[in-house]
DNA sequence: GCCAACGTTGGC
DNA sequence: GCCAACGTTGGC
């Protein structure tokens, strides 16, 4: 199973608001960027990600499951872009902050950390354990 | 609020 | 197909 890390501006589409459509989830959607895309398309049914809030917050805040594949993105007329669904899976007991991965050497390859822009990312197993590890998860 | 970094667009 | 200009994102 593969990992991912999604980000969303807190203002826009919270992890409350993600937890708000309960176990049905919802699409999401938005992603704009042709790398990003890539990523949606290579995600598979219950793939977990992580669930980022930039700006204000800057920390990973809980994990979503991927309940469907990749999907022309309703949202955008062009058509191009796609989008996946997810769910709220569980939250992180405790937030783990950009300043704190930023701190951990052994995350210093994460994509978080060298491309923030990035809206939709890969995660690897072991930078996954150690972040869920840091949250207070057992991964 | 500023600025750096990156991606996209459009002219050639 | 290249590259400069522009717009957007997101960290600080």
């Amino acid at each position: 199973m593969a990992h991912w890390l999604v980000k969303s501006e807190p203002d826009v589409f919270s992890w409350d608001d993600q937890k708000k459509l309960g176990a049905k989830g919802g699409p999401w959607t938005g992603v704009r960027n042709y790398g990003a895309r890539l990523h949606l398309l290579a995600m598979k049914k219950g793939d977990r990600a992580f669930y980022y809030h930039s700006n204000d917050q800057r920390a990973v805040v809980g994990i979503v499951e991927v309940t469907k594949t990749a999907y022309p993105d309703p949202t955008d007329e062009s058509a191009k872009f796609v989008c996946v669904d997810v769910k709220a899976k569980e939250a992180m007991p405790t937030p783990v902050t950009l300043v704190a991965i930023k701190a951990e050497p052994k995350l210093a390859g994460m994509v978080l950390v060298k491309n923030s822009r990035l809206s939709v990312q890969p995660v690897t197993d072991a930078e996954w354990a150690l972040v869920c590890a840091m949250g207070g998860l057992k991964g």
